[in-house]
DNA sequence: CCGGATAATAAGGTCAACCATAACAATTTT
DNA sequence: AAAATTGTTATGGTTGACCTTATTATCCGG
C-alpha cells in the first residue's frame, strides 16, 4: 500500500555533523574582538573541558578552518571566518525577528535563538533578511554579517575608556550570560542610549554613569562589554 | 581580564539528545493515520536501516514513549503522542510563517522547516503562534496540534474513495517527498481546491480528475495522499 | 501446512563529541 | 631561578545514533 509518503527527502535523521562545529566557529568570531582567544577561553565559552576543545580545534584545524598557535591563541582562516559569520548572520536575523515581531524579551534573545541558527537553511535566512528589510544590526547593536560572510566591525570604544565627564551613546553590548544581559536591561543600558561617565574608582572599582536622570554604578568588567561612541 | 562574556548560559554545545528522538516521534504521529506502522515502515520513512530503527524503538519504549508489539506495529503512548504532537506543532507553525510571510515556495515547506522545529523553544513557539494568529492548519491543510499536545484529526476521506462523478474539496495533502508534493502543486491539487472524479481505471490504474477546467490523471498512490470532503 | 516474504534479534563495528585523569610545557610571579 | 599558574597533549573512557552481516521468528498465500 501507499508507501509514497516515505522518505520525504531531507528527513535525514542523523547528519548533525557540524552543529558543534558551528558553535565553535561562532564562538571564535565572537571572542576574537581584540586578541585571538586561547583554547581554554574557547572551552570556557562553550562550556566544555579544555581537552575537548583542544580536540575539536585540532579537527577544525585539519579542515582548514582555523589555526592554533600553542600558547598564542586560535585564529580563524578566511574560510572559517566566513562560516562563522554565516552562523552569526542567521542568529542575529532571528534575534531581530524575535524581538521586533514576536516581542520576545530583550534579555532572552541570545539564549532563545542560540540553537535556532543551526538548521536554518540559506533560503530561509535570505527570505527572512528580506522580510526584516535587511537590518544592519541585531537588537544588541551587533552588526549582522552579509550573505557572503563579511562583517565590518563597529567603530567604537569600550565604555571604560571614556574620560570622566564625557558623554557617549551606546553602540552595542556583548552577548553575555543571562544575568549580565538582564542587568544591562534593568539599568537601561541598551543600544542607542546616551550615557555620561560621572566618575571612576581605582583598583578595578566600579564606574558611575548617568543614564537618563539616574546615576548607576557599573562594574568594570560589565563596562568592558559595552561599546560606545563619543558624542 | 573580562571573562564575563563566558558561558552564555545555554551555550551548551552538545546535548542534542533527542533531535533523533523527535524525528521518530514525529514520524510515528505522521504515519499512524489508519494503522500503527511497523518498524520497517518507520525505518523507511526516516531513511535509516531497520536495525537502527529497531534499536531506537527499543530505547524509546524504555523511556515510556511507545510500545512495540512485534509483527503488529508501534504505538505511541500518551506521553509519546503528546511529544510528537508538540514537534508537529512547531513544524507546522513554522510552515505557516515561511509560507505566509517569507513567501517560500509551497512545495519546499516541509523540507525547509524539517529541522527548524527542533531547537525551537516553547516560548518562541507560542509567541509565533500568537503572531500568526493561532492558525488551525498548516499550508498542507494538516491540523496544527494544540499547546498541550492534542490533535484532532481531519474528518475526510482519501480521494480514491470518491465515487465517479462526485465532487469534493481538498482538505489536506500528506507531507511527502519533494517530487510528489511538487507534482501536487503543478496540478493545482492544493488544500481548498474543488475537484470532481471523472473516471477510474482498474488494476491500480490512475484516476481522472477535473480540477478547474482541466482534466488530469492521477496515480492511485498519489490519490491516497489527498484527503477530501464531499461537497 | 509449507515456503517465501516480511519482521525482529543478535553480534560486532564506526564515528562525532563529549568526559576524567595525568603528564608535560610555557609563562608569570615571587 | 624556583614556584605557581596556565596551557597543551596523551591516554583511555562513555554515549548516542548510526552501520553491515548474519540468523531466527512470524505471517500469509497458494
Amino acid at each position: 500500500m501507499g508507501d509514497l509518503i516515505m522518505q520525504p527527502s531531507n528527513l535525514k535523521v542523523s547528519p548533525k555533523y557540524s552543529e558543534s562545529k558551528e558553535m565553535y566557529l561562532k564562538a571564535l568570531v565572537e571572542l576574537d574582538v581584540f586578541v585571538s582567544p586561547t583554547v581554554s577561553r574557547l572551552a570556557n565559552r562553550l562550556g566544555v573541558t579544555q581537552v575537548s576543545a583542544n580536540e575539536m580545534v585540532r579537527r577544525l584545524t585539519d579542515q582548514g578552518l582555523m589555526i592554533h598557535t600553542p600558547y598564542k591563541g586560535v585564529n580563524l582562516t578566511k574560510k572559517g571566518r566566513q562560516l562563522g559569520n554565516n552562523v552569526l548572520r542567521r542568529q542575529r536575523l532571528w534575534e531581530c525577528f524575535l524581538y521586533d515581531y514576536l516581542k520576545v524579551e530583550w534579555s532572552r534573545l541570545y539564549e532563545l535563538t542560540c540553537n535556532l541558527e543551526h538548521n536554518t537553511p540559506p533560503e530561509v535566512t535570505e527570505s527572512l533578511a528580506i522580510y526584516l528589510n535587511n537590518p544592519a544590526q541585531c537588537p544588541h547593536g551587533q552588526p549582522i554579517p552579509t550573505v557572503d560572510g563579511e562583517c565590518k566591525s563597529l567603530k567604537g570604544i569600550p565604555l571604560n575608556q571614556l574620560g570622566i565627564g564625557e558623554s557617549a551613546s551606546i553602540l552595542s553590548v556583548t552577548e553575555s550570560p543571562l544575568e549580565v544581559v538582564e542587568h544591562f536591561s534593568q539599568q537601561g543600558l541598551l543600544p542607542g542610549k546616551h550615557i555620561t561617565l560621572v566618575n571612576t574608582t581605582p583598583l578595578q572599582g566600579p564606574l558611575t554613569l548617568q543614564v537618563g536622570q539616574a546615576h548607576i554604578a557599573l562594574g568594570l568588567q560589565m563596562a568592558e562589554q559595552i561599546l560606545v561612541k563619543r558624542d
